[in-house]
DNA sequence: CGGACCATACCCACCAGTTGGTATGGAGTC
DNA sequence: GACTCCATACCAACTGGTGGGTATGGTCCG
């Protein structure tokens, strides 16, 4: 259906989506410019107009291969083939704070920043991104989920909301992050996430248990 | 200086600060309209740019009133006559679960949502949103110190890094607050952030020490 | 009167979307 | 194989509505 890549260089329609990741992570929906989109993607506004038929529809294709883009990102990431799954949960964490290098656009989430302006203004978008962070929360919840009936089986918290609380993390982390500047206080909310974790996941649980 | 409100109605550059506190945290700062604003506030275009110069310094003068108003918000509020430091931070996490009511642009967050669309393209409002945060966080990081002090005094974790933590966790909080549609999300991520909280606080702590 | 305050009418730059094309290549037909 | 037909992909120039900002004049108050 849609024309194949050649030598390395994507077709226009996935080098305008890989070009509104960037700019709209810099400058927000409202601001993106499809004239800058397309620019960075080196094609034209008649291309851009033949495979969107508008800006709306490129903010949720956006979602949707950042969606794609993210998961296949993750789950061929290395700590993904630990076996215990408390490893992984962990391993999740110290790959997100090894990942926070270069410009604050190219480690930010799309939609995350998205959601922020189009919440009340456009439920087409809105439900795109809560699509996208649903579905990256529900990969994160299985481990957790596996994690939480291994090292601490009557836990009143469930699996869902603690998962779902790393990505409240990791987003308040990238706002610090954007205001600041920098990656520096992201890497520290990191660290606080990773103890949190391990305090409610004691590896030597049985240990310690003493009624 | 400024002419002073009468019989409860605000003046028209006051009025014009809250209509923006409304416009932007709804729509995000470059979707706001000035006419937005305007009509919100009961005045017009020429109204506005008597007081304002343009839209970016309502921007920064926005941040700098959600600052005092804030500031003055939480000051004022019950749990900070608590006696005991820990008392005041888990009264604190307590009060902002407690405020999560209403419409999503009724407690969301301004300089968290200005600062996403601005860091990248406009240093003064992206400095102002930065100014607000840490002072905020410095507030929290008050308390912090000292129940750290009392409660957990050779804890590796530093008292700001803990309160710029807090404010991650809730600025995260407000975008899954967005993406959901409502408030329950957040909730669930302040009961995690109190759990860690206390996770790291321990009052009966001293009886455990024994060096 | 003079200045603070505010309203009306207007200007104009910017940008989403349109128009009207061209180039390429594949399918079908003889 | 050559030829038509057509869909896909792409481009350059234009348009029109929108919204930030201005020009001007009026009103109230000290």
């Amino acid at each position: 259906m849609r024309r194949e890549m050649t030598e390395g260089r994507p077709d226009s329609r996935t080098r305008l989506l890989e070009a509104a990741l960037h700019v709209i992570r810099a400058r927000g929906y409202p601001a993106a410019r499809i004239e800058d989109v397309c620019e960075r993607a080196g094609v034209t506004k008649g291309s851009f107009f033949h495979h969107f038929t508008g800006k709306e529809e490129l903010a949720i294709a956006a979602a949707d291969y950042w969606s794609s883009k993210t998961g296949a990102f993750f789950s061929g990431a290395g700590y993904r083939s630990l076996a215990d799954p408390l490893d992984r949960l962990l391993g999740y964490v110290d790959f997100r704070k090894s990942i926070l290098r270069g410009a604050l656009p190219e480690f930010t989430c799309l939609v995350g920043t998205m959601v922020q302006e189009t919440y009340d203004t456009n439920p087409a978008i809105r439900d795109a991104c809560e699509r996208s962070i649903t579905a990256h929360a529900a990969e994160v919840a299985k481990d957790v989920a596996e994690a939480r009936r291994l090292y601490a089986p009557g836990a009143s918290w469930s699996a869902e909301s603690l998962a779902l609380y790393t990505q409240a993390v990791i987003q308040g982390a990238f706002i610090l992050a954007k205001a600041r500047g920098g990656p520096r206080v992201a890497e520290e909310c990191l660290d606080h996430l990773r103890r949190y974790l391990e305090l409610l996941l004691p590896r030597e649980q049985k240990r310690r248990r003493r009624p």
